[in-house]
DNA sequence: GATGAATGAGCCTTCATTCAT
DNA sequence: GATGAATGAAGGCTCATTCAT
């Protein structure tokens, strides 16, 4: 067998496997079986379960924080130090996301594992994400903050969390709404589809006004936590 | 032991545990040594692993479901025929959300087991809230329709999950995303506060403009999936 | 509840269900859930399921034991000091046999418990039955020694065994065995038309010439043990 | 560890638990440990304990099926055409049966499994043995039959599993019989004895005359099932 | 470089039994 | 007299990992 085609058959199938059931729920003899490898090559290429989840994200966060960091350079040349509009800023960065795995086929497959790096409990593969790919991102939120002045800091760190939420959360299940649609509404709809419909939502609600101070203590009464 | 002690104690361990790691990270050991039961107690009382994951589930929706409903029902007597605003069925939902688990002092918890009940990997799970609670979200939805004529039913489907990943996201990632806060802004952050910041957030989500016909295709050249 | 009416479900339960799997394949529990009765019904009526497994004989045994020292009385006030012949020793058996559970509508039930209480890892089982019923047997291996005395003592010990073994493997097979029949020879037997078979059989297998000494060692150079 | 040890000592343990306790009786923790090998270990190389259990009566069934087509082809050649006599097909099973575990110096234990096959809950292996060996016992019937040509199919059909359950009853039950034997009789028997005092039984049982149609409904009042 | 074999820890579940009520 | 609750032991099986070859 050509020496890399173990680690490449291992990675893609483990990408798929874990992107549908999660990382726990996938042992390695599901991946090295499904992908007809020695149960010992895992162990033998990678080192550890550990090292070959976050080797599955690092073959997509690789290219994507390169590409971004190029995308970003051009904008500011472009732009040559005037502030970058927020809409372009979003633009790009979903460009990027969508341009990756696209090279790949698997939009769906780099959301749902997007998706579970949050919600499982992998303390360890959140740390590796921050430290390996976490410039990429300061700079994104510093080029953001730029683009909305008038947003309080800690306003624009929450928001900023919301539409990510609202974006993994929606690709990440992408599936099962999927199939609810087609049911209810007799629609077929595409990722591309989505990300034109998200679109004006994201926007929307990074440019929402700023909660009414005169709210505060609403639900005082009903939340102890 | 008291009566239903043990149970009390089992759905109690159990829901804090799951909520910190998931289902399938969680045994049923580190669930009854936690507790102090004994390790059959749980097969005895629940009957399976999966029934217990349903079981903390309906400690929170049976009285949510009972809950919503009659403040459903309120409204429709309050506005008699009239369509009920968005933003009054957004509050009122929000509103007992908060309310449930407020009793309980574990606004926290529910929201991380809501969002697991999202990703991770246990299709008896989905099924069996679908099956249980459907009717009420039946009815909202429905409710909602009625308070958005103008937005297209696909559309609607859409935003509305679109928000629901906002608030799921980012109020089952509360504990890490509110150490990031606390570091960089030196914010101590609420659950309420964050209601607060979401509800601008959501209510300009659902208002947003229409997507465009014209941006169709505009990723076309990034995406193949 | 009345009173027995729980013992009797257990029993009736239980000797189905024995008969089906097995004992170490029958727990306490599917037999208290079938017969609708509590789980420590069985350790209070019974003191363990070793003693619910005797009981389940004792059940059968008892009658079969009374009424056929009751024949066997009979005979002998019959044949007053005269040899019974052999055939006779054997009808009357084979009647009491099926005569004790046809009241209870299941021979083939006995049967089975009969074939399991040779085969089934159930030493104290077969002290049971020896310790209690153990006189009746050897009353009977008496008198067929009295009407064969042309046979060695350990011939004749051996032959009942070898015919012993004809009757509670096939009556206990039944079931499976009537399938066979049924299908390849599109016949539906009963266990009267069966034993009317076995009687020649059994019969002949008693009086079959002695074997020839000149035989011995015919095999030595194929079995080692 | 050399490379199939293992496998062997899992399966020579393995096979003498089960000929004394029973499958369900048997775990695989009792068989590992006596074996001294890892618990794992029988998951690993057969994949599941029913798959062991097959395993051990592949080990006995597989030579001896080979062996027995080999006997019979010989024998075919001998009588070119003519009829075998039963005698003689019942000598070559007999030997086939003798020869096999011969080399395995248990015999003893072969039979014990084979009775357990028959008696205890285990269809898969019914199945097992059905489908694996069903042809060489087919092609047995098959010479039978042309050997007993007065015979009705049914009939014999029944007779040559009264002989079976003779032989399997006698030779499983082996040890606790020959422990009653030795005391009553003060002999020790050997199973070439049996195997010696068997053959004229179970000639005489297949030649036995035909049950009268007369004797029908002797115990018809007797038996209601 | 790669793999078949083996391992120890842990999994969920079921068992017969006991006990307080 | 009867039962719901609880228990310790044991069940078969799967896991990620290691190691000799």
């Amino acid at each position: 067998m050509a020496q890399s085609d173990t680690v490449t058959r291992i990675l893609d199938t483990a990408e798929v496997l874990f992107a549908e059931r999660g990382f726990a729920e996938t042992s390695l003899r599901n991946i090295t079986s499904k992908a007809r490898v020695n149960l010992a090559a895992v162990n033998y290429h990678f080192g550890s379960k550990k090292a070959l989840i976050q080797a599955v994200f690092a073959r997509y966060l690789d290219p994507f924080s390169q590409r971004f960091h190029t995308a970003l350079d051009e904008l500011e040349v472009k732009y040559k130090g005037d502030v970058i509009p927020l809409e372009v800023l979003l633009e790009t960065m979903a460009g990027t996301v969508l341009a990756v795995p696209a090279e790949r086929n698997s939009l769906k497959v780099f959301m749902r594992l997007l998706g579970l790096a949050y919600s499982q409990a992998q303390g360890h593969l959140r740390r590796y994400i921050q430290q390996q790919y976490g410039d990429v991102f300061t700079r994104f939120t510093e080029l953001v903050r730029q683009a909305t002045p008038e947003l309080p800091d800690a306003e624009r760190f929450w928001r900023l969390h919301f539409m990510l939420g609202t974006v993994i959360f929606t690709l990440s299940g992408l599936d099962a709404l999927r199939d609810i649609a087609a049911k209810d509404y007799n629609e077929q709809v595409t990722v591309r589809d989505l990300v034109k419909r998200l679109r004006p939502v994201v926007v929307a609600g990074m440019n929402a006004p700023l909660p009414s101070a005169v709210d505060e203590g609403h639900y005082a009464n009903a939340c102890a936590s």
